[in-house]
DNA sequence: CTGTTAGCGCATTCAT
DNA sequence: ATGAATGCGCTAACAG
């Protein structure tokens, strides 16, 4: 006995009025005699009605859908932003289908839903689904990834990766770092991949000695599997993680299993500024991008119309001390293989 | 120039067959000729075509969208459900239209896309939503809360909080502690309740001294303002967090404002083992809900058709020992007043 | 195997 | 101000 979903019809039956009545009286700004909107709103408080979004999109031709494609939800900014970013939706009447690019399934699924628009937080972009989106006239809005390939276009949110790579290379000098490395995992993430190429420019103009790793996803494991090797050797005095993940992973396992006093035998800093960053248990210091700025921009993107010309929005960064770094102009870090 | 999506009339005009054909060579076990299905299949390629499935869902009167209800999705446990979540709902061909409860959009429009399914993360459930639920024959499914009023109906996954709370008695009753407290938090979700209601039960059958912390939001701040408060005044010897989360606020704070030594002085136990209590910065020893069992039920009741009967499940919990607890059997911890 | 037809629930134009 | 009729894109029952 699967009970069927009440519609406008038995609202109209119940109320005595017709179909469109009803219609009527659940659009803002039609004419309906104060009288029967009244006695339509009963009767559908009583029937439990709901307007059926999905036929109403099926007539409007425009959807309130959004799709919010992210792998890795537990990392912990990628899920910072989709709380922020899913409210945001909710607060301007639009829904939030996820999907989750981790999970096997098919990005181009949400497609099927008449999405208005996609949100790319993590994961590849693959130039399918930008194609589609295109050819179906839904709005793209790509965070922290390059521009897809040739005529095809899309929303760009991105920070400013490379300043943020400088902002940390140069704090690591100021510390007095002689023998820094990056972890940046095996990701190819645009974003990931300019904070650490900035970040080695910056060191190789100083003449500082780096190293790069760059295997595994990009998770807090691959921060401590980068840990475990890169300090097993004596002369690495600072680390970059090019995700707070990363950096905490190196954090971690420095502090714990190698018996580095960090910051003082080591210095560590991150890149995103996630909750957990600010923990006592961490002070990670780190590169913050401003998840409010992101989000408002993200939700711009998505409400403009898919007739706009698509717009590239950069963020700033700005370093945030906490004291996983030496400080600045201390002498330089005690070398283990000094002691 | 808002594009229009392209609809299964356009593939069957350049295909040259009618748009049943089109229907059909994308309906699974449907009659087509291998020549015909190709020849669609191509044209919707080309074009770039694919199913409206909000269309089909109004026609097949069944949809293949749940949603998910979670607020505080930056909670490190929440998150970690609805990762595993989400994947599964997508490896099962559904999808997972997320709502953010702290957003302040209104629960019962998630009734608007006619999901099959609405599945509560956290939050509150309001009777009327439940309510509006069983009216439109959708299926509801609570996670760790306790069963709706009245004669509604719902399918309840739930640990078992009552012996986890024992557990973590028995647990700091073991290491030795005589005077301790419970962090819960202002939250009177059940599971949370219960929980402590449990943990204070076992500890007054063993004539240990306890106090309760019922202030704040569940959130790592309120650990944090917790800790400061019960452990500024000598005495307090353990305290149980019924969150992971507010575990965690207690245990930093405690070894970084408060000059404890976790566990020597303190012990400290939590609940949920969400993914960061293993990290090595906290090495939190805490109550296990298995995250899979969890999950895998909670897909088995979205999948059940909204005709059978709904159940409840209760998931068993387990002690997973790390490094928050003074060992068993040990000495009573050294307590601040005897030092 | 294929095309024609009807109807899912809605918003909207056109008559009244 | 209201009811009847139409079409959104799709699937399924029916007829050829």
């Amino acid at each position: 006995m699967t009970r069927r979903f009440v519609s406008a019809a038995d609202v109209a039956r119940r109320a005595g009025v017709s179909r469109s009545a009803v219609s009527r009286a659940f659009t803002p700004g039609a004419q309906v005699s104060e009288a029967a909107r009244k006695r339509i709103q009963e009767a559908a408080e009583d029937l439990g009605y709901r307007v059926n979004r999905l036929a109403r999109t099926l007539h409007q031709q425009r959807s309130d859908l959004v799709g919010v494609v992210g792998g890795n939800l537990v990392n912990p900014y990628i899920s910072a932003q989709l709380e922020a970013l899913s409210a945001g939706l909710q607060r301007r009447g639009l829904q939030c289908l996820l999907l989750n690019s981790g999970g096997g399934g098919d990005l181009a699924a949400l497609l099927d839903y008449r999405v208005r628009s996609v949100v790319l937080l993590s994961g590849a972009a693959p130039d399918e689904l930008v194609r589609l989106c295109a050819r179906n006239g839904a709005r793209m809005v790509l965070i922290g990834r390059p521009a897809p390939p040739e005529g095809t276009s899309a929303d760009l949110i991105l920070a400013d990766s490379a300043a943020g790579g400088r902002l940390a290379a140069r704090r690591l000098i100021a510390a007095g770092c002689r023998n820094v490395a990056v972890v940046q995992s095996a990701s190819r993430t645009s974003a990931k991949v300019d904070r650490a190429d900035a970040f080695c420019t910056e060191m190789q103009a100083a003449g500082v000695t780096f190293t790069r790793w760059a295997e595994g996803p990009n998770s807090y494991d691959t921060g401590c599997s980068a840990a475990r090797v890169l300090l097993a050797q004596p002369g690495i005095d600072g680390i970059f993680g090019v995700t707070d993940e990363l950096a905490l992973g190196v954090l971690n396992t420095a502090r714990s299993e190698m018996g580095r006093d960090v910051p003082r035998s080591l210095s560590v800093i991150g890149f995103d500024d996630a909750p957990v960053s600010a923990w006592a248990s961490h002070g990670l210091t780190t590169i913050r991008q401003s998840l409010s700025q992101l989000t408002e921009a993200t939700l711009d993107a998505v409400e403009r119309g898919p007739s706009s010309v698509p717009r590239t929005v950069r963020l700033p960064v700005t370093l945030v001390e906490r004291c996983s770094v030496s400080p600045r102009g201390a002498a330089a870090p005690l070398r283990p293989e000094a002691g």
